[in-house]
RNA sequence: GGGUCGUUAGCUCAGCUGGCAGAGCAGCUGACUUUUAAUCAGCGGGUCGUAGGUUCGAGCCCUACACGACCCA
């Protein structure tokens, strides 16, 4: 395909945009008119420029100063300052960026840089020096485009500020802002760590459907979808639970998976309906063992990732250093909402509601007639989750909030079950797992009825699961750790989307 | 679901009480051999989110819709 051939589709376009890209046009044909092949097939730099700042630290540049070695780095232009008979150009490669100077008397190809465009890639050789300015320099002796880009890029001052562009057209807002880019990074690394320190711990990392017939593990309303050859309707996964208890069924003792679950419900700051979870189980662990876990993976992560284990969120310092203080759910939500009363005595429990979350207006619904569970979670949102800044378990849920965890050893009611909770997010949920089946069964008929009473996101009989728990599961404790709100911590991101590459977005 | 705000050139933003649509960057032409958001001179670039309405006249006022941001539930 010739490029000097290439149609406009100036329908759809801004003429200023048109023009500019026209413009480029040109000069691709100008620059391929001078032999340059248009869109080479490789490069291969000696260095980064990173690599090159490394290697002459800044503090111990002498302005004038010549390094003879030369070297061969390639990078976008992001900047071009043209002084007639000489240039400068500001190179960002993934690592950084490198300033290159382009002298007529000493470059034959010197007139082909007026047909370089701010956004093209360049690959310049040459020594290095240091500018009057100290700004380490390559000299460029040779140098070569290994694509042209076709459209200008944002202000080079301002970059991109429109959130919704940044987020549609990620890649920009990548190119500009090298914030972005850490957040983006940090939050690889903290994946990395988190394989790294399992797999030392003997884990197994396995992967588990997306595609389910009956979507378990959460309450939470599924994505459909359909298999045609099958002719069958299949969620997308809600979370990752009930497949790798079953493989601990079948002897593995150890195992995780980090990836996307699906849920079908709306967009906030931390909320985006396909997220990443991890999960491990780990066989012969009740909750406690993986408290110590979650504790000790969580601050280790964080001091491998910023060298300390505090860090500052949203102005917040907090303190990931174990231990981390533990609550206990019904005694704390009872203290804080200022209840009188056993949490667990539910008659006592309603007839609080009904009078101090009465419904706004006459056909608003009444909390204290929703399903019980509801009850629980939407105190739990009021008094407790959101009051707790720093890094805080809150141990031992109401069994009836809590289907897939096993009953209290030692407190009737309640389950064997914490959250880690931080600036008001769940950071996961964890528990000794139920391995009693007839017990599992009663708590999956349990939410059945409340399915039937018209709760959507009630936990679904899944038979399979029930089979496989009779053919016994061994003790098990396990775990659900966000990805996404770890690295909002990490990164100190206000909102989730701002560490999800692609966040969710109606179509323009 | 509710409320508030936003949508103007490729990007970042002004635009008063309704009266000819503006700036900086980017682009084009020219000058300039160590610049740093280079600088200087000149030039081009607009369906003001969409659709209606009010008005002699709408970027601005009204209604609806779309997309987004923030807050609330």
């Amino acid at each position: 395909m010739c490029p000097v051939d290439w149609g406009m589709e100036p329908k759809a376009e801004q003429k200023s945009l048109a023009e500019q890209r026209e413009q480029r046009l040109r000069n691709l044909a100008s620059l391929q008119e001078r032999g340059f092949e248009p869109y080479p097939y490789a490069y291969r730099a000696t260095h980064t420029a990173a690599a090159l700042h490394a290697l002459h630290p800044k503090e111990k540049l002498t302005p004038g100063e010549h390094f003879g070695e030369p070297v061969r780095v390639a990078g976008r232009t992001m900047l071009l300052r043209g002084m007639g008979k000489a240039s400068f150009a500001t190179l960002q490669d993934a690592s950084g960026q490198i300033q290159a100077y382009f002298q007529r008397d000493a470059l034959e190809s010197y007139n082909a840089l007026k047909k370089v465009d701010l956004g093209d890639w360049l690959e310049v050789s040459g020594p290095l020096f240091v500018t009057q300015t100290g700004e380490l320099t390559v000299q460029v002796t040779d140098f070569r485009p290994l694509v042209k880009s076709l459209r200008p890029l944002p202000d080079k001052y301002h970059g991109m500020t429109d959130k919704e562009a940044r987020y549609r057209q990620r890649y920009l807002d990548l190119m500009v802002s090298p914030e972005v880019k850490r957040a983006f990074t940090l939050r690889s690394r903290a994946v990395s760590f988190i394989r790294r320190y399992l797999d030392n711990l003997g884990f197994l990392e396995v992967e588990t459907p997306v595609l389910q017939s009956v979507p378990g593990g959460a309450e939470a309303r599924p994505f459909v979808t359909h298999h045609n050859a099958l002719d069958h309707d299949f969620h997308l996964r809600i979370s990752l639970e009930l497949y790798l208890k079953r493989l601990i069924v079948g002897g593995f003792d150890a195992v995780y998976e980090i990836g996307r679950n699906f849920r079908n419900e709306g967009v906030d700051y931390k909320h985006n309906p396909e997220y990443t979870m991890l999960e491990l189980y780990w066989a012969g662990r009740d909750y406690l063992d993986i408290l110590a876990l979650v504790e000790e993976m969580y601050s280790k992560l964080i001091f491998e990732l910023t060298g300390s284990t505090k860090l500052t969120y949203q102005g917040v310092t907090l303190d990931f250093t174990p231990p981390w203080p533990r609550v206990d759910y019904t005694t704390e939500l009872k203290g804080r909402a200022g209840m009188d009363f056993d949490l667990l005595d539910e008659p006592k429990l309603r007839a609080w509601v009904a009078e101090h979350h009465a419904p706004k207006d006459a056909d608003g619904e009444a909390l204290a007639d929703r399903p019980i569970g509801e009850v629980y979670d939407k105190l739990h949102g009021i008094y407790l989750e959101p009051q707790l800044e720093q890094p805080t378990f809150v141990m031992d849920y109401p069994l009836a909030i809590s289907p897939l965890a096993k009953a209290h050893r030692s407190r009737p009611g309640l389950v064997e079950r914490f959250e880690p909770v931080c600036m008001g997010m769940e950071l996961g949920n964890a528990f000794s797992e139920l391995n009693d089946p007839i017990d599992q069964r009663a708590r999956f008929e349990a939410q059945g009825a409340l399915r039937e009473a018209g709760d959507d996101e009630a936990h679904r009989l899944d038979e399979d699961f029930l089979a496989a728990l009779e053919y016994g599961m061994p003790p098990t404790g396990g775990l659900g750790l966000g990805i996404d709100r770890l690295a909002m911590l990490l990164a100190d991101a206000p909102s989730i989307r701002d560490v999800i590459l692609f966040p969710l977005l109606k179509p323009e």
